[in-house]
DNA sequence: ACAAAAGTGTTAGAAGTACACCCATGT
DNA sequence: ACATGGGTGTACTTCTAACACTTTTGT
C-alpha cells in the first residue's frame, strides 16, 4: 500500500461482451435447415490498435454505469436486442494486452435465435448493413484484435461447461419450444448427439419445464410445446445477479 | 461509443483477495485438536470510507502490474506467504459500492495450513501483531466494509462448489499428506462427514495421487503418505492461468 | 487385550446409456 | 402405406452411499 489514491495512473476500464446465438446454416429456412451453429457479432476496428482487425463489441465503462449495464448497452448497440442470459465472464488485465493499460471486464450473453434471425432478416431486407458489424460462425473466426480470440474461446468453453449442469441452453430459445428444439440447442453447444429418449426423461426429471396444451404441427407427429416452469435463473450468474443485471 | 478515450473519468481499479486457509481450533496442538475451520485474514481500515471496519486485504492496481500479480502481492504483504492456489473470483463494479467509483477485481487464494500455522506462531512468539491484520473464522466475521461480506460469501460458495469437482482442497495441505488429511480438508470445506472407505476409492479412481513409501506414525495404525501425481492444476483457474499467475 | 484409525469387501439403490419398439401425423 | 420424428419401455452399466469387516498400531 504505497500509494493512497490510485487515481490518474493511466489505467482505463473497458467492457466487452461475447454475444452468442444459435443460427441455422442458410441464414433462413425458418423451420429446419441443416444443423445450427453458434454465431457471434464482431466489430471491425477503425482506430489504430489493431485497426482493420475484428474485435468484440464493447466500449469504455462510463463512470455512472454498472458493469453489467455497460455490457447490456453494448449488446443493444450491436444487435438492438436484450439478452436472454447475461453473465460476467472474466476480467482481463495483462499488462501487455494493449499498448495502453486497459482492464477489460468481459461479459457473455445469449440471444434468442428467433429474434436474432428476425433482426438480421430485417436489416438485410432494408439493405442496411449495420456499420462495421458482422456475424461470424464461432468455428470460423477472422483475425481478432488484442486477446479477443482467447476470450471467445473461453466464453465457448464456459457455455459448454455450463450446459452440462444448468439450463443455459434455453437462452437460445423462445419462451415456448419443443423438446426437440431444446435438445438441438444442447447438441449444438456440446457438439454431440443426444439420445432423444434419455434427454426427455432427464429434463422432466428436473421439473423445470411445464408442458403447455399447444403443439407444434409440422411434417410429422405434432410435438408438445413447453415453457419454463419457474422464475428461477437459468444458471447462477455470479455473486450478485440478478440485481446487477438490472440495467434500469 | 460516445467517448473515445475513456480516460480520466474518475474510475479506479483496485485488487482485493480473499485469502482462505484451514486452521485448527485451539491455535495450536500441532496434531489433532478439534475440527478445523476455514479462516481468513482481514485488515482494519484506518481511512474514512468505512474507517474502523474490517476489509479484505488489497490495494490499488499498479499501472505496470498484472491483476494476478497484484493479488499475489497483497497476499505476501498480508501473510508473507505464497499462495497454494490463486484464482480470479469476480470483478465488482456496482456504481454505489463505494463513495468514489471503484472497480474491484477480486481474487481468492488458498494457503497451506501448516505454513500459516507456522507463520502465525512465529509472529505470536515475537509478540509482534502485524499492523491492523487479524485472522477470523469464516463463520464468525466482524462488520465488514463495502460489499466485502458478499464477496467473502461468494468466495466460500465457490470453494465449496469447486471442491465438488476438482482437487482444490489440496491447496490447504502440504506436499505430502494422508488420505485422512485430505478427507478432513474436504469435510471442512463441505461441512459434512465423508465415508472414509468411499472417499479412498473415489480419490484413487482419479489417479491423481501417488502413494509414497512413507507413513505417518501416530497414535494408531500408520497411514500412508501421498503426494500429487501430476503437475496438472488443482482446478481450472480461468482462461489464461497458469500464465497470468506467474508473478515473476 | 483393547481402542481406534487404516484399509478392504459387499450390497442396494440411483443415475446414466443404449436401443427396441409403438404412436401420430403429412405426404 | 410409409417415412419420419414424437414418445414409451426396458435392460445394462456405472456411480454412489451405507456399512460390515479385517488389519495394524499405541497404550
Amino acid at each position: 500500500m504505497t500509494r493512497s489514491t490510485g487515481s490518474e495512473d493511466g489505467i482505463r476500464v473497458a467492457v466487452s461482451t461475447v454475444i452468442l446465438t444459435m443460427r441455422r446454416d442458410g441464414t433462413l429456412r425458418q423451420s429446419q435447415g441443416s444443423a445450427p451453429r453458434i454465431a457471434l457479432p464482431l466489430v471491425r476496428r477503425t482506430r489504430d490498435p489493431h485497426a482493420g482487425a475484428w474485435a468484440l463489441p464493447g466500449g469504455w465503462l462510463d463512470a455512472h454505469e454498472g458493469l453489467a449495464a455497460a455490457a447490456a448497452r453494448t449488446l443493444a448497440e450491436t444487435t438492438g436486442l436484450a439478452p436472454s442470459y447475461l453473465e460476467q465472464l472474466y476480467a482481463f488485465g495483462a499488462v501487455d494486452r494493449s499498448p495502453s493499460r486497459v482492464i477489460s471486464v468481459v461479459y457473455w450473453a445469449l440471444l434468442r435465435e428467433d429474434l436474432v434471425d428476425q433482426q438480421l432478416a430485417a436489416h438485410r431486407a432494408a439493405g442496411e448493413e449495420i456499420e462495421n458489424v458482422a456475424w461470424f460462425d464461432a468455428s470460423a473466426l477472422p483475425d481478432l484484435a488484442f486477446d479477443h480470440a482467447d476470450i471467445i474461446e473461453y466464453a465457448l468453453w464456459r457455455l459448454r461447461n455450463k450446459a452440462g449442469y444448468s439450463r443455459v441452453a434455453q437462452g437460445f430459445l423462445p419462451p415456448e419450444f419443443t423438446l426437440a428444439d431444446l435438445r438441438e440447442a444442447y447438441e449444438t453447444i456440446l457438439g454431440r448427439r443426444l439420445d432423444p429418449a434419455n434427454f426427455r426423461r432427464q429434463v422432466d426429471a428436473t421439473r423445470t419445464l411445464i408442458p403447455t396444451n399447444a403443439f407444434r404441427t409440422g411434417s410429422h407427429r405434432p410435438a408438445r410445446l413447453y415453457r419454463d416452469a419457474t422464475d428461477v435463473e437459468l444458471a447462477d450468474r455470479g455473486p450478485l445477479a440478478p440485481e446487477e443485471t438490472r440495467t434500469s
